[in-house]
DNA sequence: ATCGTTTATCGCCGATGGACGATGACCGAA
DNA sequence: TTCGGTCATCGTCCATCGGCGATAAACGAT
């Protein structure tokens, strides 16, 4: 593995909230850099919970691949995952969502703020 | 609540609001998710302009490696190039950047409203 | 002109990502 | 039970990523 060159890990700034390490950030974001990831998202948080099969028939993709997707927004802890006895069922997890953006808006923040 | 004037690509909803189309979000944010373009960001950002070498000697990367990641974030328009005589200078875009976290900003606040 | 420095790019390689089809397990209904 | 639908996982294939060393170009200084 080639990490530990970076940053010595949790780092507070000034304001006293904990800057989550690089790469934790980046763990999450690349979980939502993929176009049909971001679009799952959107169409998870349109109806609340879904099964994988309403996903694959929403989108052109195969459902073994839907549910490859799915599996890394749950790894990534943006969506929670819950198996019911035939379906599974995913649901947006907003607040996980809402703290990968307050630690984006840090970065961008700690970026715009030292100069 | 977020104006982005910039990204041409940036399809205006109904609402007003400007929502980029999933493939660009997405590839923004690749340029992110990797821990040592993270923390090259911040370095960039501390000093408001460096060159190749000096990322180079903060982090222990190999040239062509450090070469690499500027190149990505350049590509992505998070960084800004400037060729100089012999060294070349690299800026934070902290523009681009307050722009990528305010299009990850409205993904998840328009998960989070649609329910 | 020659040397040293800086940089971008090339080629290589191992690892990972993303797509698919096939398979087997599970469950509900007929 | 048998059938159909749903799902996760496996294996495969191809493309891309991420790292490195080597190299060549550009430049400043000697």
């Amino acid at each position: 593995m080639t990490e530990s060159l970076l940053e010595p890990n949790g780092s507070r700034d000034a304001s006293g909230s904990c800057a989550p390490d690089s790469h934790t950030v980046a763990a999450r974001l690349a979980a939502l850099s993929h176009p049909a990831r971001i679009e799952i998202l959107k169409h998870l948080s349109s109806s609340n919970s879904c099964c994988c099969r309403e996903v694959v028939d929403r989108f052109d993709l195969a459902q073994s691949t839907v549910s490859q997707h799915l599996k890394i927004l749950v790894k990534a802890g943006l969506v929670r995952f819950e198996p019911d006895r035939q379906r599974s069922r995913y649901a947006v997890d907003r607040a996980a969502l809402a703290d990968v953006s307050a630690s984006l808006n840090a970065l961008v923040n700690s970026c715009c703020s030292g100069r």
